[in-house]
DNA sequence: AAAATATCCTAAAACATTTTAAATTTAAAA
DNA sequence: TTTTAAATTTAAAATGTTTTAGGATATTTT
């Protein structure tokens, strides 16, 4: 490769100084038009290519902004990641992606990488029992942060996520309104907060509506399609079996299906199921999903935007709770439950 | 946040030199065991952090390295995302992530963002008619690179993929063996030297089984799930309708299935259908899909292997193509076709 | 005890930028 | 013209590491 070309090799070449060519590519006001022009062709054609860390270095933003998921293979962190991958594309910042598997020390390992590449900000949606500590470190740096979809007890940051006892109520609710009297809720742990709340909105809206609530009807675990089939069969086993099952997310709810299908049964109509976050697939899923939309897009944009303004110092309020307002989106499969069931 | 800790920092606070300090922490046998250990332990207890972008502007070693593919939240390329990751977990790496979603432009501009920031090395699978001088950039400025699933014409790079035509001919064989006559190609397009592997390898299945192949019998276009329902309706009106369809990938073929149910034909039954890629998901989907199993994980891994390797200056030869050999997996989507269709 | 060797440590340069105060040139005003 | 002001340009310091050639000590050999 020929030699590298710098800031002083197209000064030395144009008669000007390394300052000069800087101020020039960035378009200062502080030197002439026509320099301007000569320095910007010339580094064109040399075939000059900025060097982000040396100016780093000194100026101490790297234009580097850093993003934690659980795991950027769910579609629901995937549409998430693009509306900021969107968001971010028009801010000239490039972004670093870490999926923690909800294992806190991979997460860690991953925010000292962050600190160590001098990162202006993070977004994340923080692993289950995420010591504060960990938080700590961030803000000792000066790392703006903001969470998705998940928080940290006792971390006072801003977090942008749908309202999750809201929108399990609309689902929970849309079945009982159909006239089913025993449904179940799989999926989802009461390790997060967002499990809680989830959980906790049904409860209230099954007794809102005075009916019972087992405990077995309650099938903790699945977010997967994986696990939602495995479920199907715990599901279908149960004493006095439900008529319809609220699930966690779409994923699990769609993987549900499936396994209600594969025992011979027909999803939709044997069984009504609720998914919840209403992905790209939910409407093409066989049947089609009723599911809660949870807003994606909405917290992806607004988180991205939130962490752009607090590098910039726009100060928002400290842990500031952005709820989005969840949907109900109503397809095929749910609907009354069959007579004598 | 407290004053930031540098190594001189670290280093007055003991009375040493920045130069011990820095040698200390990085294990070099030039210091006394006694004083490595009270450096590192005092760098602990001070919070350092490691600066990468100073060591990286001396070193010209950045730890970073960039992986581009059409769109990560495509599954296929999330198999092969997360074997990638499993690699260089191993090997201190970061690497970013960047979608080009076939556009050259984003493609570029990522390539041009990796160049600033020094990264190490390139695993990328190009978008469609990326120009060679775009590749070019990358050897010119010294940038190991290797090609995962595509490549680009004319570059002399290594590329690590699957063996399509072999592949497709799995599928096709199979149907042919199944009894199945007309059998449509679905998804997939021409623009592609992987999309025309597999359709060349489907027609000279065809054609070595004495079948006719039809034009109309190629619809081009799905890759997605979406696409592949929407496709249903247009293979289903296809006159004297095939009764087998290979699709370009498990996507499509999932997609195509949930289109064809919902027209209230039996999906494995009625019309079989085969997959590509053998996703996760593959096997939950109903009736659980018949496909082809493309090696993702060894494609990953491979791949970032033998970057490793280049970036460590063992020198592998280049244009070298590593072909993994496809399988076929055998499910439900696929049967005799039905009496007289 | 001197010489030779091994061990440990450090000074200083280098990496490629940005920024500021000051120097220089050019233009405008007197 | 000279003086003053405005417009350009630049020198030099700063950012936090790594590395190398030597400088000190300590240890071993004569």
């Amino acid at each position: 490769m020929a030699q590298k070309v710098k800031l002083s090799t197209i000064g030395e070449s144009l008669g000007v100084s390394t300052a000069t060519v800087s101020l020039a590519l960035r378009d200062s006001p502080l030197v002439a038009e026509a320099t301007r022009e000569r320095v910007k062709a010339h580094a064109l054609e040399m075939g000059y290519i900025y060097n982000r860390r040396a100016a780093s270095l000194r100026t101490s933003k790297s234009g580097i902004l850093g993003v934690v998921v659980h795991d950027i293979m769910n579609p629901f962190y995937g549409e998430i990641l693009r509306s900021i991958e969107m968001e971010l594309d028009r801010s000239r910042q490039t972004f670093i992606l870490s999926n923690h598997y909800d294992r806190v020390e991979k997460q860690r390992d991953f925010l000292e990488t962050l600190m160590q590449l001098g990162a202006d900000g993070v977004i994340m949606s923080p692993a289950i029992d995420t010591p504060k500590e960990d938080m700590d470190l961030l803000t000792q740096n000066g790392l703006p942060t903001v969470f998705i979809a998940r928080s940290v007890p006792g971390v006072d940051l801003p977090v942008f996520r749908g309202d999750d006892k809201f929108g399990i109520s609309l689902a929970t609710n849309h079945l009982i309104s159909l006239g089913h009297k025993r449904i179940a809720m799989i999926g989802g742990t009461d390790e997060t907060s967002t499990g809680r709340d989830r959980y906790e909105g049904y409860v209230s809206a099954m007794r809102k509506a005075g009916l019972e609530v087992k405990d077995e009807w309650r099938i903790q675990g699945p977010r997967t399609k994986a696990a939602g089939f495995e479920a199907a069969s715990q599901f279908l086993a149960l004493p006095d079996r439900p008529t319809g099952a609220v699930c966690w997310n779409d994923l699990a709810a769609i993987g549900l299906m499936s396994g209600i299908a594969r025992a011979g049964l027909r999803p939709g109509i044997d069984i009504s199921v609720t998914g919840y976050d209403d992905l790209e697939e939910a409407s093409i899923a066989t049947p089609a999903l009723t599911t809660v939309w949870n807003g994606q897009p909405e917290v992806g944009r607004l988180a991205a935007r939130a962490l752009l303004d607090r590098i910039e110092g726009k100060h928002t309020p400290d842990g500031d709770l952005t709820l989005i307002k969840p949907e109900l989106h109503l397809r095929q499969s749910t609907s009354r439950p069959v007579e004598g069931a």
